[in-house]
This record gives structure tokens, sequence and C-alpha cells, in this order.
DNA sequence: TCTTATTGATTGCGTGGCACAACGGTTGTG
DNA sequence: CACAACCGTTGTGCCACGCAATCAATAAGA
């Protein structure tokens, strides 16, 4: 354990240090950014995803919709509730198996989503401007990788028994 | 009920468009790893945020540590109070000021805090291995842009009608 | 076929973070 | 010296979440 290390602005040695040192920052206001939409969609944060999740994947059953946002499936079902509610998905038996309930958003739900990502996508557009096609294809890729890894490291984090070997 | 994109401004084709279309994943997941590793070290996102602009922005009063972490006074107090049982902060009060306390992190925050940077930027460093010093500047450029523009829309947002004219 | 085990989803209960509003203590101003 | 403004804290209620028990439906076995 290094304690000696700051991260703030770091001692930029190298440009990896000041993209590590960098990202905190920035993700962190991504998460408020995300809160303060989804208070300001009387929604809440754990909503929001489950939409995501459904829009990204499609209709799919309280099971694993419970966990591609990381709740228990008493939460879940409690947030469909919730999202039932307000409209936003609709609760479709499956006919092949009738234990199974298949959750599926609305077009209020996909209206709300779409919303949001309306105005993040905007925004970014404009942000977007000032690279050229070849800087773009290297945070396309910057971006796939950082996805991959930050599924894995979720996959890693939710299983208890973890750390095998470090 | 298939929709026929994916996303709303998805014209495929664009550089633009596929990463605009591929950062909402992304954020999630990094959103899901924030909590939880924050259930993990045993406190919640918010604890996490305040222990992260203590760190970026040194030691302030609870007033503006409320500010920061979006949170009212009176959660910010039992914030602080939990931070503090937990040893990760300290209350000091103010020798100018005696109304004022300000808040400091504590050895075992940061260490904490440390803990999980290092955790995230050690999977950070193997990921940016892949690219050379011409595309870290472009990465540089490009999170430096979206933290400044991430900063403004959550200021943007916490005026909800506000902001006649400064 | 009847019985038993497994899977999927939901509900009772307790925990805990948060917002709102009221309170006491401190500073500075007339 | 009295009054007002400011800062942090505390009382109260709400609601999201996890845990565990429960009901419904399918699958497997005698």
């Amino acid at each position: 354990m290094r304690a000696k290390k700051e991260h703030p602005t770091a001692v930029s040695g190298s440009l990896a240090d000041e993209v590590v040192s960098r990202l905190p920052d920035w993700i962190t206001h991504l998460i408020q950014i995300n809160s303060l939409i989804a208070s300001r969609m009387g929604v809440v944060v754990t909503d929001f995803h489950c939409l995501h999740a459904l829009q990204q994947h499609g209709p799919t059953t309280a099971g694993v919709l419970a966990g591609r946002v990381g709740l228990t499936p008493g939460s879940a079902s409690r947030m469909i509730d919730r999202l039932a509610d307000a409209g936003c998905v609709r609760r479709v038996p499956d006919p092949h198996d009738r234990r199974r309930i298949l959750i599926e958003p609305t077009e209020e739900g996909l209206e709300r989503i779409n919303a949001y990502y309306a105005g993040l996508t905007a925004r970014t557009h404009q942000d977007l401007a000032a690279f050229d096609d070849e800087q773009l294809r290297t945070l396309l890729r910057f971006i796939e990788v950082f996805r991959a890894s930050a599924a894995a490291e979720v996959e890693r984090l939710r299983s208890p028994a973890d750390r095998p070997a470090p």
C-alpha cells in the first residue's frame, strides 16, 4: 500500500498517470448527473438503470432484471411496481411458462429514457465536435476497452468469495 | 415491441454517434462499480463523494461540503457523523469563527479512498497500456472536455428555474 | 397419475439514508 | 446592549433496500 501517492493532480510523470488522475473526478460528476436527472424525472437511480437495461437488452423477466441492476428479487419487484405505477414498464405474462412474467418498457418509459439520452447526447455531440475522425476512433476504442473492463470489474465485485489470486 | 433504433439519434455511420451511443453503458457500469465498492467498504456512495471532495478540495465546512455532495445541511451533518464514527473524518473547530466547524479527512479516511483509487487505477493503467502517447493525449483532452461539460451540467441541473441573470 | 423438489415472483418486517423544519449557539452591527 | 443574520445540529416522517417467508407453476421421480 503506497500511502504516499497523491491522485488529485498527479505528478504526471506519464500521460497515463494524467489520465487516471483525472478520471475519478469526471466519474463523480457523471454519477451526480445521473442522480440529478433521475430525481428530476421523479424516479430513483436504480429505476433509471432498469430502464437503461430494458432498452439495451430488451424485455426480460424480473429475475434477470434484478441481476442486471444489482438488486435482490424482492427489491426488484418493488422497483417494477414503481415503474409500472409511473407507466414506464408493463408486466406481460410469458405464454410458454406461466411462472415467468416479462417486463417490457412502455412508450412513456422509452420516451423518458430517450429524453434523458437526448439531453446527454446533444451535449456530447457538442463536445465531440472538436475531435477529428482519427481521434474519434481512438476514443471509441478507449470507451470499448473501459466498458469491458468496467463490466468485468462489476462481475468481480459481485462475487462474494472473490480475490482468489491477485 | 422492438423499436426501430436502439438510441434516439443513432444515425449510424458517424463516429461521433458511435461514441455517444456507447457512453451510457459504460457510465452505468461505472456507477455500479462505485456502489459496489462503497457497500464493500461499509459506506454509502454519498460518503464516498464526500471523501472524494475532501481529497480534491481540501478540508472545508459542513455547509460547503453539503453543497458539493448535493445534500441538505441536515443530511450532511448525519453523513459527517457516520464518517466520523467510522474514523474517516474529524471535526475541527475554526479558531477564527466559533460557529464554523471544519471537516478534514483522517489518515484512515485517506487510506480508504486511496485503496479505492488504487484498485481502479491499477485496472486503468492496464487498460491504458494499449495506447501510445499520441492517443493518450487525445484521451486526456477528451476527458478534460467531458469533465468540464459534466461539471457544467451538474450546475445546470441543480438550479431548477432560477439563474435569472448573474 | 400422484407426489415431491425446484424455480420464479411477490409480500411482511426491520434498517437506514435523506429532506423538511425547528432549535440553540455565535458573530457582527445599530 | 439588543437585535438580526448565519452555521451547524436535531426531531420527525418518508421511502428504498435487504432478508426471509410465502404462494404459484413447472419439472422430476416412484
